[in-house]
DNA sequence: TTTAAATATTCCTTGACGGGAATATTCAAT
DNA sequence: ATTGAATATTCCCGTCAAGGAATATTTAAA
């Protein structure tokens, strides 16, 4: 009865554990952005900006579309939808234990017993 | 009338960012073990799974609790909790979007307006 | 009290990653 | 055709994190 487990590629959270990419994505949740742009309001050299942008764009947090000299990029939803389904996994879980404690305290107590 | 973007700590993506500690977490959601458990069932050695362990500690992803010889660790609720509230700051956001696609097709185009 | 189990810690080595600087590439403007 | 802006790429270097092996520590068992 128990549902699938979410897996989730560790390339998501590997893209994200940057303070810079981390950065990145949270100016891009109010819109698309040029790389020029993005360097500017975080303080960022060029190259640095666009060397984060490729290890967020390989691992498919962020999509590119040219325009003329500009690259714009913006968020792809796909990996924040599957990182919710993960998460969720795990507070929904952790509620349900919560509810009923009786469960979990025995189930610390088991571990006293000596083993066979 | 935006609410406060929720900001996570890099730690628990950090933490999370690798293969072994994901796998750890992801079998503490049944329940509360021990380090051998742990190593047991993933195929790791003792002094690994501890360091980990360790990490996970040290970033508040789980907590210990000693019965003699043994650590048992389980899951903190907390962290997942905040990842799951900033996770739902990018999909909400982004479910928004999608929803009146009218602006966010005209603020594409306005980039290729020629700068002042 | 000696022995063994469970766990943590240390030391070492290696590979990955991020920053800096320089350079290549593409396109617009003149 | 030449110049300049915007972006990507390369090379080098220092740091840091993960694995392996060995060892220390605590506690139960004999």
């Amino acid at each position: 009865m128990a549902g699938r487990e979410p897996s989730i590629g560790m390339t998501t959270l590997g893209a994200l554990a940057e303070q810079n990419r981390m950065n990145i994505v949270a100016l891009l949740r109010d819109g698309p952005l040029t790389v020029g742009e993005i360097a500017d309001k975080l303080g960022l050299r060029q190259p640095q900006a666009s060397k984060h942008l490729k290890v967020l764009s390989d691992n498919g947090l962020v999509e590119v579309t040219a325009e003329a000299n500009r690259r714009i990029y913006k968020l792809r939803p796909e990996p924040f939808k599957a990182l919710d389904a993960w998460v969720k996994s795990f507070t929904s879980i952790m509620e349900e234990r919560f509810d009923n404690l009786d469960d979990y305290l025995s189930e610390i107590q088991d571990r006293k017993i000596h083993k066979p």
